[in-house]
DNA sequence: TAGATTTGTTTCAAACTTGAACCAAGAGTC
DNA sequence: GACTCTTGGTTCAAGTTTGAAACAAATCTA
């Protein structure tokens, strides 16, 4: 199979979007290691966490939502606790896991820097794009992440996409599935 | 000011975007990883190294073009050199700047790798997208790259975007603005 | 032209990421 | 219940990134 190379106009989005790419990347870590004294991800993970029924995630979960691998929210929760930003606590139902919960002064933390940080994100994005271009910003990485994700699931495992994960991060036991 | 936080639809699309983001550069990483043994950023600066005029690009042109600090550069290249794909030579014109050179090796490398990083970036973007979408790709990350752009040079120094940078990595001296 | 400023690049230590290996606990099988 | 397989999480060493500091060569200025 010879190559199908990329045509200019994909070349061109292509190089655009890794240009924007680095630069935002660059830009939020900037103002979030001034603001907040942390990297993007770190905020992401805090953010993830106060979003969740009782600010709590196990730590599978909250790396599958961050979409980053299992050690590095491991290395990412072990600094945050040190801060006093987030709390390990052990799961009841399934002694393996463990539950990462924001304290309150992770929460504070939190709502310290979100306005610096949306701040950030409207100046170098949104205020530049139009409502229409919103939405296709949406559609367009909704379904390449959609494509990504269904890829992973360990080589085609009849996956059944509802009813995995038996979460344990609420403080009700899983549905007792027996 | 009181902080206008997004609304649903932006932190739809922001949210869209990061997962992406993170699950894109994954991808790229471990197909670059696996076929050519260097991360996506490697492989972008032989790349952006073989378009260049003579395959030649003094370090800070390079790093501006691949959008990443001189000092990440400097780190890269330095693998890419002791891997022989990659050679450092001085610039007659300015001797204070080094020019990047990519090698024939590295040439080879990025020739061998170059399909498989296409098929990747098809696989996981284009084939996802409408023309439409590939068109509004581009304009979206072009104009929020454009706008990180020329906020970095050094606050509101009348920066003129036409003649700037004296440019050595060409084989002909600069202009002579004398 | 000495002195001050800017520009191009590297250095260095601390912080972060990767991926394979490891450990423990839940599930399935006989 | 012993065996095997899977799942949840961490560990560890090697690799990469960051940002401030250090250098050296150009450029500017009086």
């Amino acid at each position: 199979m010879t190559t199908r190379w990329l045509s200019p106009e994909e070349q061109r989005a292509w190089r655009a979007y890794m240009a924007a790419t680095h630069l935002l990347e660059d830009a939020m870590d900037r103002q979030l290691q001034q603001d907040a004294g942390m990297p993007h991800l770190f905020y992401s993970v805090l953010a993830n966490l106060s979003e969740a029924p009782e600010r709590r995630l196990r730590m599978t979960d909250l790396a599958e939502t961050v979409k980053i691998t299992r050690s590095r929210l491991t290395y990412a929760v072990t600094r945050l606790e040190r801060d006093g930003l987030v709390r390990r606590e052990d799961c009841r139902w399934d002694k393996r896991s463990s539950i990462a919960v924001l304290t309150d002064e992770g929460m504070a933390v939190l709502e310290r820097a979100a306005p610096g940080h949306v701040e950030t994100v409207r100046g170098t994005l949104f205020d530049r794009l139009t409502p229409a271009q919103v939405g296709q910003l949406e559609e367009i990485f909704t379904s390449v992440a959609r494509g990504l994700q269904d890829e992973a699931p360990e080589a085609g495992t009849g996956d059944v996409p509802w009813r995995r994960r038996s979460s344990c991060p609420s403080s009700q036991p899983p549905p007792a599935s027996s």
